[in-house]
DNA sequence: TTTACAAAACGTAATCATTACGATACAATA
DNA sequence: TATTGTATCGTAATGATTACGTTTTGTAAA
């Protein structure tokens, strides 16, 4: 997912152009790591003096929904990242800078005879750590 | 884990014996799955009128850190569920009631080598869905 | 079996992330 | 450029969790 993509998802699926949209794009894109609401506004106040929560929320929550974002929970608060857009894949998480790095093994590939009688909705593998500049 | 040794484990580690603190295991050796505190505070009340929060949290978190207890955030509500005592496993979870199966097999055994530069802490791996008696 | 003391619980207020909402501003398009 | 519905603002409300001074209680020594 990029910047571009992003724009057009929200034009086609009928929701509005508004620059502080861009600019919560923008900073995950660059980011391409996970951070929490409060990271994302900080940054925006920067710019955007007086930015309400209300907009920083719903657009995190809308930018997911619509997979823009991907979201996980770390340290009891909610993360976000720009989804990764290609195979599926899982991701190793560092604890302290929450950059990630990919891992190519889905364990559900081995498990669906265990579970036959459950109906399977989601799942979560993450691995995490330290990264090599943080550890 | 069952009654006694969780509170064999407390007395061991020089925390005091109260009929609450067993009543909350109690709580969780009989319900066998994941509930919120707020599932707890409602099954305290009953016997013990005007229980605190602060009894509430400092325990669970208190038996979570003693390993009496295991966590997890489940739809932005941290549960907890009696510790699995024998080998190391992860859990089909119920969106709905909260009840756990074991799944006998661990992602970690295959990512190593794809991981050698990161410092690894922790991993978690949850499968998702609806029990047979809740689908 | 009292007494002393540290730990636990109470009662309640504070905190923190998140959500909600009426009023206002703005993007899209006709 | 007028209209209309969406987005944002400013701020209050919510809900889970944490904090804290006071009181109660479990434990072990006297």
């Amino acid at each position: 997912m990029n910047t571009q993509e992003a724009l057009d998802l929200l034009k086609q699926k009928g929701y509005k152009y508004t620059e502080k949209r861009e600019h919560m794009i923008h900073f995950f894109v660059h980011e391409n790591r996970y951070r929490t609401a409060k990271d994302l506004l900080e940054n925006m106040e920067a710019d955007y003096d007086g930015i309400s929560f209300d907009t920083i929320y719903r657009n995190l929550h809308l930018f997911d929904q619509l997979g823009i974002l991907e979201s996980t929970e770390l340290n009891g608060e909610k993360h976000f990242r720009l989804k990764c857009d290609h195979h599926h894949h899982h991701h190793f998480i560092c604890k302290n800078c929450g950059v990630t790095k990919e891992i190519h093994h889905c364990p559900m590939e081995q498990i669906n005879e265990e579970l036959k009688q459950f109906m399977i909705e989601d799942h979560k593998f993450e691995v995490y750590g330290f990264c090599p500049s943080c550890r």
